[in-house]
RNA sequence: GCACCCAUAGCUCAGCUGGAUAGAGUGUCGCCCUCCGAAGGCGAAGGUCGAAGGUUCGAAUCCUUCUGGGUGCGCCA
């Protein structure tokens, strides 16, 4: 359509109504928000009134007299300060419920990331414990902005980055430590700053298993490295196990602990150093909360400030260790050295701290300016039960983990209820409420309307129409007339623009609304065929006229597929 | 103290690269539903887009300041 626009522009030009040399970039056409300013809107005239030095009206009804030389154009009219609204021929329309179904879940795919790799990070939670439903949202909205990169076209890697170094796993060996003395039948005690969860219970009585009594009353150096590797190993098949019931899976988990082992930490540093961007220095007190015990000390720090924090942040510990900054350093670097155009973190709000460092670090290493950097926060998912929210706490015993949601409301359910809110917003999960099978219920809501085409398809096959999509492709579409049909189609038109648009914000959000708008419309025309049954998909006695409609119905369907199938939910072919 | 995120209808929330009279659901009110597709349908009311400035043809959207809420702030990961 915007080619469409800007060769009458062209054409303009070279009639010498506008003059040579103007820039079009600012020129959108697009749908308008309200449709009864028709299907397409342009703003060239507003746009262009000033560096043509005209008024905005002569250059629009030029333009629209020109745009109604189009076969396509039904109506272009020139309406308000300068806006240009044109009415489409049905026949476009029609045409995009063919497109609809001879592309299938193509329809509507982008080319934006062809040839583009993307990697995307997410959950990343510390192999110390159970997933919780914390981890929940960080997972699907990961998991879904990976689907939509895919639809766009790139070439998308889902990665788990292990933090399997430094103290909360030694804590975690200590933690399966006490168990294992209890398993050999000592008495379990509770100890300050161990993980007290009952869910190290099998894993010490595997240890026992394995090791019987033998490191009862042994020094910790006796046994730790082996009980560490052990029950890390247990907690990460744990976590796969969570992630796979809820249709996550990921291609790429790398281990912090290779980190520190292959020298990487080291070598990135040394390159940071010749960039001059590593220094010896002593950081202030943090402003507004000392911290007790506060005692400056000389520290290896990265020039953050630099690219935009706030503070250099250490990579080295007064004792010499690494602090955590530092594998993530190196872990960034990596990123960007294995050639990834996009790469995205998922981190839960509470690390929203982490942000600028994090966009320091690829800024400094990122030495060609190649790779497209973006941190995407899921903020806190609210519980409640009966309308009623409550707490987890792991001493009360409410641990709520993501297994239990999964088992409760199943994946499907736990995915869209998760993207029906933006990511940066706090979300209520009423456990409820997502399995209420009503209007109100969004997951019901789509999935419904996905039931409903398979129900007609079913139904016209019963009656003998031949309903396959290369038949209803192929069908005489112009049957296809009706104001509440084209509003259909019109809502189908908008799935390719919608791709796009989420595909760039990173917001797979987006597409769980549109879904529910595409959903709305087709509840809206199968409720005009209870008064008026010229409107019912099913056609008695004319095959015809049936597989027109029953084309725009399968259209929609093919097109929540495509939607539920970027966010990784299975449509339903029956609601029970 | 500083940084980041948020503030849109009574409530829960959408709102694209700045675009026309700011949308949806729910709630409220009114009407419809004996049967033909009601786990309903149609319609109405409801807004200073937190406040004040600025940028421009044009701002919920961009910039500045302020107010209110959330999160985080060296040797934990």
């Amino acid at each position: 359509m915007r080619a469409l626009v800007i060769e009458a522009l062209t054409a303009m030009q070279s009639e010498g109504v506008l003059p040579e040399g103007l820039d079009f970039k600012n020129v959108a056409v697009e749908p308008p928000r309200d449709a009864l300013h028709g299907d397409m809107a342009t703003n060239a005239a507003m746009v262009l009134a000033k560096p043509a030095k005209m008024k905005p009206r002569d250059i629009a009804d030029v333009l629209a007299a020109k745009l109604m030389d189009d076969v396509r154009v039904e109506v272009a009219e020139v309406a308000g300060p300068g806006f240009l609204n044109m009415r489409l021929a049905a026949n476009l329309w029609q045409g995009v419920v063919k497109a609809a179904l001879v592309g299938g879940v193509d329809f509507g795919r982008s080319d934006m990331g062809a040839g583009k790799s993307a990697n995307v990070e997410y959950v990343s939670a510390n192999p110390t414990g159970p997933l919780h439903v914390g981890h929940c949202r960080g997972a699907v909205f990961g998991d879904a902005l990976a689907g939509l990169l895919a639809y766009c076209g790139y070439d998308v890697t889902r990665e788990y980055w292990v933090n399997d170094a430094g103290g909360q796993v030694d804590v975690l060996a200590r933690s399966a430590y006490e168990r294992y003395r209890e398993a050999n039948g000592l008495e379990f005690e509770v100890k300050e700053g161990l993980y007290p969860g009952d869910y190290l219970v099998p894993v010490g009585e595997a240890l026992k298993e394995k090791f019987g009594d033998s490191f009862i009353d042994k020094p910790e150096s006796d046994w730790l490295v082996t009980f560490r590797d052990i029950t890390m190993e247990e907690m990460l098949r744990q976590i796969r196990e969570d992630l796979e019931a809820l249709n996550v899976n990921m291609q790429v988990w790398t281990s912090e602990r290779s980190y520190y082992e292959s020298g990487k930490i080291e070598k990135t540093l040394e390159e940071l150093r010749e960039m001059g961007l590593v220094y010896r220095g002593v950081l202030e007190p943090p402003k507004g909360k000392e911290p007790d015990g506060w005692e400056p000390r000389e520290q290896t720090l990265f020039k953050a400030t630099e690219y935009g924090d706030d503070v250099d942040r250490p990579v080295q510990k007064s004792d010499g260790g690494w602090t955590y900054f530092a594998p993530d350093l190196a872990y960034h670097y990596d990123k960007v050295k294995r050639g990834f155009d996009v790469i995205i973190d998922v981190f839960g709000a509470d690390h929203g701290g982490y942000v600028k460092r994090m966009k320091a670090i690829v800024a400094a290493l990122d030495t060609e300016k190649r790779v497209h950097f973006d941190i995407k926060l899921t903020q806190l998912v609210k519980l409640f039960k009966n309308g009623e929210p409550f707490k987890m706490s792991k001493r009360a015993g409410t641990f709520i983990t993501l297994r239990d949601v999964i088992e409760q409301v199943g994946p499907d359910v736990t995915r869209f209820v998760m993207l029906t809110r933006r990511n940066d917003a706090p979300l209520d999960f009423d456990f409820d409420k997502v399995l209420e099978q009503s209007k109100d219920n969004p997951v019901f809501y789509v999935q419904y309307a996905h039931a409903r085409v398979c129900s007609v398809l079913r139904k016209a096959t019963d009656a003998g129409i031949v309903v396959d999509d290369a038949t209803l492709a192929a069908a005489d579409l112009t049957k296809l007339g009706s104001d509440a049909e084209i509003t259909v189609a019109k809502k189908i038109a908008e799935w390719p623009r919608l791709v796009e648009i989420a595909g760039r914000t990173n917001e797979p959000h987006r597409v769980a609304f549109y879904l529910y708008e595409l959903a709305s419309e087709l509840h809206s025309l199968w409720n005009k065929g209870n008064d008026d049954t010229s409107l019912r998909f099913i056609q008695e006695d004319d095959a015809e006229t049936s597989q027109a409609k029953i084309a725009l119905a399968r259209s929609v369907a093919v097109v929540i597929s495509a939607g539920l199938g970027i966010l990784g939910v299975t449509p339903a072919q029956e609601m029970r």
